[in-house]
DNA sequence: GTGAAAGCGCTAACAT
DNA sequence: ATGTTAGCGCTTTCAC
């Protein structure tokens, strides 16, 4: 590896001076800026990042703990955030949480030593200390981690609303929900946006609501059980839509025809939704827009500049396809 | 943040004691030891490891290029590679390529710079020279970048072989196949391997190939004028799973039944061949077998370890499900 | 406009 | 068994 002093001694000046070319910092004479670019160039040099990042205690990385890339939902946000993030020099640290608290921990603490500058994360388990004793700015997405910490998101209660409403419109009169897990909040916030649509019409009751964990299978098994025992169920809205397939799945393999005999509705909109037949309706979110969002917020914290605002929230559209058709 | 000076101090022992006992490396008096350690505790002291690195010149990292996170076949890969290596103390900095050769450089360059202990790449682009340029090792996936590179994939040609002989196993007499890209090395040896086994039938023409170029909407685009100029077309062998999809939607939409009319198979296995309807039949690739191949190969070169060959060479599964029935 | 030198936080000779 | 110190490659103050 060719260093700095290489260069220095080969352009017969100091490393300071060609610290100074390197960086467009201070004074340098043009002709010696000349004489050290070619330099630089002969020597094909390229300044060691790492040692600079001791110095400047700044690594240009961010970390971006996710649950689980293989899970559909998540890869779009973090090509949005990358694609962000790189423009603006950045490099991203990718992990894998498995929404276990221990591992977001660990993975915290590991970034904090390679001193990232930054971290996105999705995560509903980390407490308000452990973020407020990070060392580097932290930026939750999707999940509220805590609500001092900036967040982007969409209303998952609104979006709960609409898609049950939705049902209503298409013709179901017995609407269940396959919910997600009781510890992720957006999960409630859509449980309870379907509540408040249902709650004080005359057929509604608990056996309309069923878990399925965010899951295709749990979901499909879920589905099976709400179809086989109440088959006066005419619309499903699913938390998630790899759920919404669980469901899909089970109404086929019971001969339900959808949207026929019940309507399915999904929420997320990725991109399985239009693969399956019928294609899924779903509440969309704006999954590039959102990791783009953060992405840019993160680096206007780690810049210095002030947000004007915690939470960040983007609109949910409601995707109309033949899953819910008449 | 708190320095190994601080420990040092507050320990009264040097900062080479602090060192040998953080390293556990030279002798150590169990007492001081557990002075330091308990210091260390008190302080919550983190050891910094961009100082570690500059000094030792490995940063426990390795980089992952891959052309698109978004595409669902990549996700498996990274998260088995990404599994592996935190196990074993490494962690991964992402890159999006987009098939795109400049930015591959760019970001080979940049990890050069940030000194990442090795790369995984999937791509077709790169030279042998600039892989023996770089400074740090690079192993490939799922595509050779070149021979003298190590790398770990599937034997595609045999799978084109498999999947055009099941379809003929199947009962169909006039197999047309949707080809990836002519850049990718794996989409022309999967052709090769349909060739060998359709060439020397009777019917058999150029007609019957099509580029979709790994993309599901340009598969159905080709799948589209395939059936539609040429009806007695009754099997498709897409080259991958994304255009099986767009071939099955293509069928969908002009009629044909799927598995009835035209029979349908992919490549990859990913988790969408299961979502749809009929299921689709694919040759199934041991992904997360190969990524966590991959990365435990890469961290043998890393530590200096010889590996005692250069293609490691996965199996193929051929999943039959609905698509491919009689 | 340029150079000398200190120092970022750590590790590893080397000395004791 | 422990301490002193040089140095990893860079940036930046301070002199000149």
């Amino acid at each position: 590896m060719t260093t700095i002093r290489d260069v220095a001694k080969l352009a017969s000046v100091s490393v300071a001076t060609v610290s100074r070319v390197l960086n467009n910092s201070g004074y340098v004479n043009e002709l010696t800026r000349e004489r050290v670019n070619k330099v630089i160039n002969e020597l094909n040099y390229q300044p060691n990042s790492i040692a600079r990042s001791l110095y400047k205690k700044e690594t240009k990385t961010v970390g971006f703990i996710v649950p689980d890339i293989s899970n559909p939902f998540f890869p779009a946000l973090i090509r949005a955030a990358e694609d962000y993030l790189n423009e603006q020099g950045f490099t991203i640290i990718l992990c894998n949480s498995d929404e276990d608290v221990e591992k977001e921990e660990r993975y915290l603490s590991m970034m904090k030593q390679k001193y990232v500058d930054g971290v996105l994360i999705i995560s509903d388990y980390l407490t308000a200390e452990q973020v407020k004793e990070a060392p580097m700015p932290i930026l939750a997405l999707d999940r509220t981690v805590d609500d001092d910490v900036p967040t982007v998101l969409v209303d998952n209660y609104q979006g709960g609303r609409t898609a049950t409403k939705h049902l209503m419109e298409m013709g179901c009169e017995r609407i269940a929900h396959i919910r997600g897990p009781e510890h992720i909040e957006n999960a409630n916030d859509r449980y309870d946006g379907y509540l408040n649509i249902v709650r004080d019409t005359d057929w509604f009751d608990d056996s309309y609501v069923a878990q399925g964990g965010y899951q295709l299978n749990q979901a499909k098994e879920a589905a099976t059980k709400l179809l086989t025992e109440n088959p006066s169920i005419d619309g499903i809205f699913a938390s998630n839509d790899l759920m919404a397939l669980g469901a899909l799945k089970a109404a086929e393999r019971l001969n339900f025809n959808v949207p026929h005999d019940v309507k399915i509705i999904g929420f997320d909109g990725i991109e399985w939704t239009k693969a399956t037949t019928p294609e899924l309706s779903t509440m969309s979110q704006p999954l590039y827009e959102i990791g783009k969002k953060a992405a840019s917020l993160l680096v206007e914290i780690i810049q210095g500049n002030k947000i004007d605002q915690k939470k960040f929230i983007f609109p949910l559209t409601l995707e109309k396809r033949k899953s819910t058709e008449r």
